[in-house]
DNA sequence: TGTTAGCACTCGATCGCATCGAGTGCTAAC
DNA sequence: GTTAGCACTCGATGCGATCGAGTGCTAACA
């Protein structure tokens, strides 16, 4: 175990590289430090450090800087109730939530500038997905003769849109029939059950409607499909490019890999998805994340929640040596304010 | 004007380094051209093309480098005709085309996707954005007692979609009937000419169907600025890391503004819109760029149309070092590409 | 036993300097 | 008009000297 100086040394080394980037050395926490000690006994306890795991040397003559086990360690025991928020941001933060919700798509997007604005990392924000969701309304809009609009409202609010092109041989009353079908008989049912209830319940009626039985069984599997499909929700980013204001990825090769992995959407959101529990606050520093592109990066998540169910998630990536007594607070604002938002609309 | 012989010199220059990225040196094009001509009488045919201005020195004793103008003559009067696609490469671009439209969102996504991984530079679509688009349907789908969604469908097949909060003394059937009213008197007015129409011939018979006038007339205004209000179509990106394999934007400090710039989706949008014209290819190369933060990237965009109308931009941006010879055709294909498949679903 | 001053040592960073070589411009000859 | 020859330029590369921040160790001190 260590003991309080060693602490309080670890947490000074950790702000102290928070802020400069650069190795610590035992003359700038000896001068820091109140308790009145002289630079050769820090040296000692930071020598004790590195041999215990939580600091490291990145050459011999140079100072210390934390390793994975001290960001740990510091997160973990040093960081109690260490708010670094000014009452200033913390009132800014809950101002972002006042207004109108108007399109999620737009209150993801402006979380995700406002997170990367204020702490100059990357943002990344999960958009809603509500696993329990029931199918609300389905409705049929023809654009010409062969060609409509098909749009489906879930219960949590969320609209999905899909053009289709008639198929030959259906007219746009028959498909209209079909969709008024489904209406009756499948709004209320959970997303995930559509395509056994329909199969199961609907094929004969929706074929009654239609002259062409084949087709109809055909086209019923297609939009039952489409409705039951994986509509994962999105990801939205902010501020990507701040990755390159660290000085840790001044070099391109050590930048484009994390670039190019937040490029691609879908697995972002795998490694986001996991972390989506009701652990309220994930930190992954460097290698605890699975995936290798964040090798050299932290993760820092929070989940947000409608009516107490997770369903999102909006998080930071950074370099390791990340400002967490500022990012841990700020998420857990952040996703408080965005959970009790969304549950005042959609909950009832 | 320029002698055969110098037009094929330049042209070799460019190809050369676009290719190689580094200055290109008479040896070089010397062994490369069957004329049998010595480096020194490249040298005299370089010399002058310097002080014509089509070529540049970076330094006294290194090769020449096209200029802006260089890259300009070469793409207006060297490039006719001069297709560098491969056969494969054009159907592959065909085949693109012919699934099923479904979503417009994935067509855009995937078409800048395609385009960034066959060119290794960034690739922008402008989603369609129709600006003589009539309102087809409007639909109010209840989520509970006090929140409802609103969805629009425009002619061109697009859907917008808006979580409305019920105000205060407005019941559920007042705003379906709201809506009815809408839907009736304005489906099929173009959409620019909504707000007017709205008030004019609307908030009378709006009125009579509710109980509060003011507040009528206040949620009919709302309602009806939403519809109004710009709809500006969505920006997708492609393969913005790409930007960091050119070996000019290695520098991190070369790099940041322009992938700054790229997530601006506003200032894309607006810079891409102003391409958005008759003329079907647009190229700007370095400074003829307005943007400041593009004035080291060539830009070439191509329009794509429903029914002969242009609706919206894809383009490619990369260093001015661009492989205009594969771009310009490549953007040409896939934008007709393009507006085939959305002309043959949206027009009839 | 814990703390500290002193000191030799390490090692990256920076600078100057020599070298190398690709490529040029110029001149004179063909 | 073309070309061979040649001196010259200038970035790139490599090497050694120097500098200095910071260390580890030892010995003295409280």
């Amino acid at each position: 175990m260590l003991t309080d100086r060693q602490m309080m040394i670890l947490r000074m080394i950790v702000d102290n590289y928070v802020i400069s980037a650069e190795p610590v050395g035992s003359r700038t926490i000896s001068k820091q430090t109140d308790l009145g000690l002289s630079a050769a006994t820090i040296r000692n306890e930071m020598a004790d450090l590195e041999e215990l795991g939580y600091l490291e040397q990145p050459h011999a003559s140079a100072g210390r800087i934390p390793s994975q086990m001290g960001y740990r360690f510091y997160v973990d025991h040093l960081l109690m109730g260490d708010t670094r928020l000014s009452g200033q941001e913390i009132t800014r933060i809950k101002s972002l939530f006042t207004e109108r919700i108007g399109e999620m798509e737009r209150v993801a997007q402006q979380t995700a500038l406002f997170l990367s604005n204020l702490t100059q990392y990357t943002a990344v924000v999960l958009g809603p997905q509500v696993y329990d969701t029931t199918l609300k309304n389905l409705q049929l809009v023809a654009l010409n003769d062969h060609t409509a609009v098909l749009l489906m409202v879930a219960s949590s609010g969320q609209v999905y849109n899909r053009t289709v092109s008639m198929p030959e041989g259906v007219s746009l009353r028959e498909m209209e029939s079909l969709v008024r079908i489904l209406n009756a008989r499948l709004s209320g049912t959970p997303m995930y059950r559509i395509r056994s209830r329909a199969l199961e319940e609907i094929t004969h009626e929706v074929a009654r409607h239609m002259r062409d039985y084949e087709e109809a069984v055909h086209l019923l599997d297609q939009v039952v499909t489409w409705l039951e499909s994986d509509k994962e929700g999105k990801v939205y980013l902010g501020g990507a490019t701040n990755m390159l204001l660290q000085p840790e990825f001044r070099d391109v090769h050590k930048a484009q890999p994390v670039l190019t992995w937040l490029e691609r959407h879908h697995d972002v959101m795998e490694a986001l998805r996991s972390d989506e529990s009701t652990l309220q606050l994930q930190v992954r520093i460097g290698g605890e994340n699975d995936v290798q592109s964040l090798h050299d990066c932290s993760l820092v998540t929070a989940t947000y929640t409608i009516g107490g169910l997770p369903v999102g998630v909006i998080g930071l990536i950074g370099p390791t040596r990340m400002d967490y007594a500022r990012v841990i607070p700020l998420l857990g604002h952040l996703s408080k304010g965005l959970s009790d938002l969304l549950t005042k609309f959609y909950v009832n």
